[in-house]
DNA sequence: GCTGATGCGTC
DNA sequence: GTCCGACGACGCATCAGC
DNA sequence: GTCGGAC
């Protein structure tokens, strides 16, 4: 059986080898037979003469000059000089079109290639070959060879191409390479005339595979790694240190000899390291007893190696691709070079780091959320937004290679390599644990940071290049059964597959339901939401389709079948409601606790449902999959447009707000059901108390939900609680939407976590204590004196109390009760410790809609109330502090100095001597801050919204 | 100048 | 366990057509 | 990124 099979997969090697270049390989010979390719494929470079070997099965022996592929490597910009010398290389790229990172882009698809084939073969437009072309993947048209474009066009060339072909392997290259030129100096009509000439050369077979070359799909039916084994046993490291075919192909040449150690080396990308998908639930179990394992936060970014030699940079992405024109090739270029030039230490004359590459928001100090309107690796100087490197690993310093020290080597080599710098270059939060309640903690922490989710590490892994299998974990709550929630949509259309699922309809257009006007009756509206292909096996899928394949009806332009809405995106094929199924698929989009450790309950980051353009509803899923196919649901039971923008703004709107909606408050509507499928449960020690046996001898806090964090002097945590319910009170583990505050004594890290959320009041026990030892009856008010840490909410109602006492925005104030009121804004500044993330939110308020209490929000303001600029110490001139005050109030930060954040600067509208002198500092700024009066404040706050700082701007020009 | 289509990189 | 292809989303660049 | 399927 065994032997059955490896004969099976030999032959599919050797027999894809022989179709393409005509050789008679066989078997296991394939790599002996290598050298002989070489000869017959390239021949001698420096003799100029090409080889005999062509593509496919005609072999002719026709001598050319190979001056073209030399000539044409000169006019790349930037491009490494080819290899002269014999080399496997010219037909291995050609194999493996994927793997070849010294050809760009050829710009030319399958749609592209139909048309340009169309007009270059004179087809007619409406006829059935056109048709064939452009709708590869439609059996209708295209028949048996549906859904493979080479395939496709094999048989509309068949006809109309010569018999026998010419061109060499080097000629090919040579025509690609002309192709990708043509595209990078965007010349479509030299693409055009390439692929002319290339029609002209070629049998329709020929063209078949070249087609496939320029598809970069050569659907072999075998892997890179197999072929790559096949041509060396070390071509699948190499190539993975380097991904560089030609240097595998230059230094694996002699198939016998083995390569004792592959390395990275400096400017040479490598395949990063990935980490394994790990759920949470089996991380204990698999954790080793006493052992340390790091626990590093999961950017949201996206992958780069940096390599650095004698003060040139290079940046590469996690395919192998050169960033180094966006980030800087040196300290005197670019968007990142010159600043991580400035942090490194001098000593380090040659590294290479791996890690997250973001995006930091200058002005509210903050990483940006990947993917809203935004490209890490497209940012130019003067942008809001800077690249952030977020290093977690050092693989070479100072001509050392450090992939086979153990990682706690390497993060001792790496500690200390650069001074870090917020925005700019940092280390990725490492932390030190040994259990598995520990990483749940840590997870807890992510999520409420709303990172992605955690990396878990063995201290002892040595760097494996491109491997999922290296002792380092992912752990995001997705994997977890049970935190997330399942939509139930209903197929509006389908399209048909490729490859593998040529022939059918293999993904669908799925929507939601507006609901009926008339209770009672059913939907016939339904809206798109997404597309899905995946999380169904191949049998379901078949059971599925012949359910729906007689319902089936082509879409058409201009006819909008009666229910359906899409807007942009449209499917090939639709089918009525009534006759449709209900797909399952998961998101995370509400609350979820996790019984586990002493946990905090909260949303998680709201990227699992997405802003779309494409689709009716506006919104999209993230990473969406098929759950299951809900045959025992009927059509008109699938979720509702209504159901759907609640589920959302579980998950988005409160991040906006943290606002409460009232309509969450009452009961009356409908729990969201969720599946909490056997969670693991926690050590009793982690639980709060039982408190049902408690009787209540007090009114004090009825109606009041707490959660209490820590014990209180000598009372522990659960006997607190237990006075709380005694008390009237009632008690969670993990603060929610009715929470009324928490409970701390002092600032742990859960603590900070909560402030940093900022969702909710951490209130100091002492003043829960005091009043419940005093026997008072009605819940003393908190002063700030009493909160760790504050809600904007509560941030605000203090505020208005100030009011009430006389600190009115209007009448004039005496010193003492401003500076009182100053105090307490700076105060409340200090509490409510928002984290980037939480300003991130509130950038896309700011931005997305009015906020009542936080129009100043993204501004940074100087107030010019000084004899001189830039002098606290000297004499008051103008009177700005009720203008602070408001700023302030209302989300503002006012500085003491213009700074490089400054967003504004204040003057008073009755004292404007200082003007020029502001303008010329603004004149010298690459940001330049708005210039504006007090008058620009009051508008702002009396309508409540941020004025047009132009239309208040005092004598700019 | 805007929009939609198309291609190419990331996740 | 691994590898691989068939799928999802985005942003950005470019180009054709309005 | 996700997933199922083949080996």
């Amino acid at each position: 059986m065994q032997g059955a099979r490896k004969t099976i997969k030999e032959k599919s090697i050797s027999g894809h080898l022989t179709g393409i270049f005509g050789l008679p390989v066989i078997g296991s010979q394939v790599y002996c037979e290598r050298d002989a390719l070489v000869q017959r494929s390239i021949g001698s470079i420096s003799d100029l003469i090409a080889p005999q070997c062509q593509i496919t099965t005609s072999i002719q022996h026709q001598a050319t000059p190979l001056w073209p592929i030399r000539h044409l490597w000169r006019l790349v910009p930037g491009c490494p000089t080819p290899p002269l010398d014999d080399s496997f290389y010219p037909v291995l790229r050609l194999l493996l079109p994927q793997l070849d990172r010294e050809r760009g882009p050829y710009g030319v698809k399958e749609h592209n290639l139909a048309k340009v084939y169309i007009r270059i073969l004179c087809l007619p437009k409406d006829g059935r070959d056109a048709e064939k072309l452009l709708n590869f993947r439609a059996p209708k048209s295209a028949g048996a060879q549906s859904g493979d474009f080479a395939d496709v066009a094999y048989w509309v060339l068949k006809s109309r191409c010569p018999e026998g072909s010419k061109l060499t392997v080097q000629q090919v290259n040579a025509h690609l390479d002309n192709i990708a030129i043509k595209h990078a100096l965007h010349e479509p009509r030299g693409v055009d005339d390439e692929l002319i000439a290339l029609l002209r050369a070629m049998s329709a077979s020929d063209q078949k595979w070249l087609i496939r070359m320029l598809l970069k799909d050569m659907k072999l039916g075998i892997g890179h790694s197999k072929i790559l084994e096949t041509f060396h046993p070390d071509a699948r490291e190499l190539y993975d240190v380097t991904n560089n075919l030609a240097k595998v192909c230059l230094l694996l040449k002699d198939p016998s000899r083995r390569l004792h150690e592959v390395e990275v080396s400096v400017f040479s990308p490598f395949r990063p390291m990935l980490a394994e998908k790990c759920d949470i639930k089996n991380v204990e179990e698999s954790m080793k007893r006493g052992q340390v394992y790091y626990v590093e936060t999961k950017h949201d970014g996206e992958r780069f190696q940096l390599h650095m030699q004698d003060g040139i940079y290079k940046y590469f992405s996690r395919n192998g691709y050169d960033y180094t024109d966006t980030f800087g090739s040196s300290a005197l270029i670019g968007v990142l070079t010159p600043h991580v030039a400035r942090l490194l230490r001098y000593d380090v004359k040659s590294c290479i780091l791996d890690g997250e590459m973001m995006g930091w928001n200058t002005r509210l100090k903050c990483y940006k959320m990947k993917g809203i309107n935004f490209d890490v690796k497209s940012l130019k100087l003067g942008d809001v937004h800077q690249p952030c490197f977020c290093v977690f690993d050092v693989l070479y310093l100072n001509g050392q290679v450090l992939t086979n020290k153990p990682l706690r080597d390497r993060m001792r080599a790496l500690q200390g390599m650069f001074t870090p710098e917020e925005g700019i270059l940092a280390y990725t939060d490492r932390l030190e644990i040994t259990t598995g309640p520990q990483v749940m903690e840590e997870l807890n922490v992510a999520i409420d940071r709303r990172l992605e989710g955690i990396v878990l590490k063995d201290p002892g892994s040595v760097y494996k290049p491109n491997t999922r299998k290296g002792g380092w974990y992912k752990i995001k709550p997705e994997y977890t059964e049970g935190m997330m929630d399942h939509l139930d949509l209903i197929i509006m259309g389908g399209y048909y597959g490729d490859g593998r699922r040529r022939g059918i309809i293999s993904h669908f257009l799925v929507g939601v339901a507006v609901p009926p006007t008339v209770e009672g009756t059913e939907p016939s509206e339904f809206h798109s939401l997404g597309r899905v292909g995946s999380g169904y096996t191949m049998d379901e899928l078949a059971e599925l389709l012949q359910k729906l394949s007689p319902h089936w009806q082509r879409v058409r332009i201009g006819y909008n079948p009666p229910g359906l809405v899409w807007t942009k995106e449209k499917p090939d094929v639709w089918i009525a409601p009534h006759n449709s199924h209900i797909v399952e698929e998961p998101a995370i989009t509400s609350n979820f606790e996790l019984e586990l450790g002493p946990l905090v309950d909260t949303q998680i980051k709201a990227t699992e449902i997405v802003e779309a353009r494409s689709f009716k509803m506006n919104y999209t899923l993230r990473f969406p999959r098929v759950e299951k196919i809900r045959y025992d649901k009927n059509w008109n039971e699938c979720l509702t447009t209504i159901e759907f923008e609640n589920l959302r703004k579980e998950a988005s709107g409160k991040l906006y707000s943290r606002h409460v909606k009232p309509e969450d408050d009452s009961d009356g509507s409908p729990k969201k059901k969720r599946q909490m499928k056997e969670l693991p449960t926690l050590a009793s020690q982690f639980r709060g108390a039982d408190l049902s046996g408690i009787s209540q001898s007090s009114a004090l806090l009825s109606n009041k939900e707490f959660c209490v964090f820590t014990g209180w002097k000598t009372l522990t945590k659960q006997e607190i609680e237990t006075k709380i319910v005694e008390n009237g009170g009632t008690v969670v583990q993990n603060p929610g939407p009715d929470t009324f505050c928490v409970l701390a004594s002092e600032c742990t890290l859960r603590v900070r976590n909560i402030a940093k959320v900022g969702r909710y009041d951490v209130a100091r026990l002492d003043w829960l204590m005091a009043a419940m030892e005093q026997g008072v009856r009605v819940l003393p008010l908190w002063t700030p004196a009493d909160l760790l840490s504050i809600s904007p909410q509560t941030s605000e109602a203090l505020a208005t109390q100030f009011d009430k006492y006389g600190d009115s925005y209007t009448q004039p104030a005496t010193l003492e009760s401003l500076k009182y009121s100053l105090a307490q804004v700076e105060k409340l500044g200090d509490a409510v410790q928002l984290t980037p993330e939480d300003l991130a939110d509130f950038d896309i308020e700011l931005f997305s809609g009015p906020s009542p209490y936080g129009m100043f929000r993204l501004c940074y303001a100087y107030f010019d109330k000084y004899e001189k600029i830039h002098d606290p110490t000297s004499k008051e001139i103008s009177n700005l502090y009720l203008s602070e005050l408001d700023f302030c109030f209302y989300g503002g930060k006012s500085t003491a100095f213009i700074e490089e954040q400054t967003t504004h600067v204040v003057v008073h509208s009755k004292f404007l001597q200082h003007l020029a002198e502001i303008q010329a500092i603004n004149r010298q700024r690459p940001h330049k801050f708005h210039l504006v009066t007090d008058v620009w404040v009051e508008e702002s706050v009396k309508t409540r919204t941020r004025q047009d700082e132009r239309n208040l701007v005092v004598g700019l020009k």
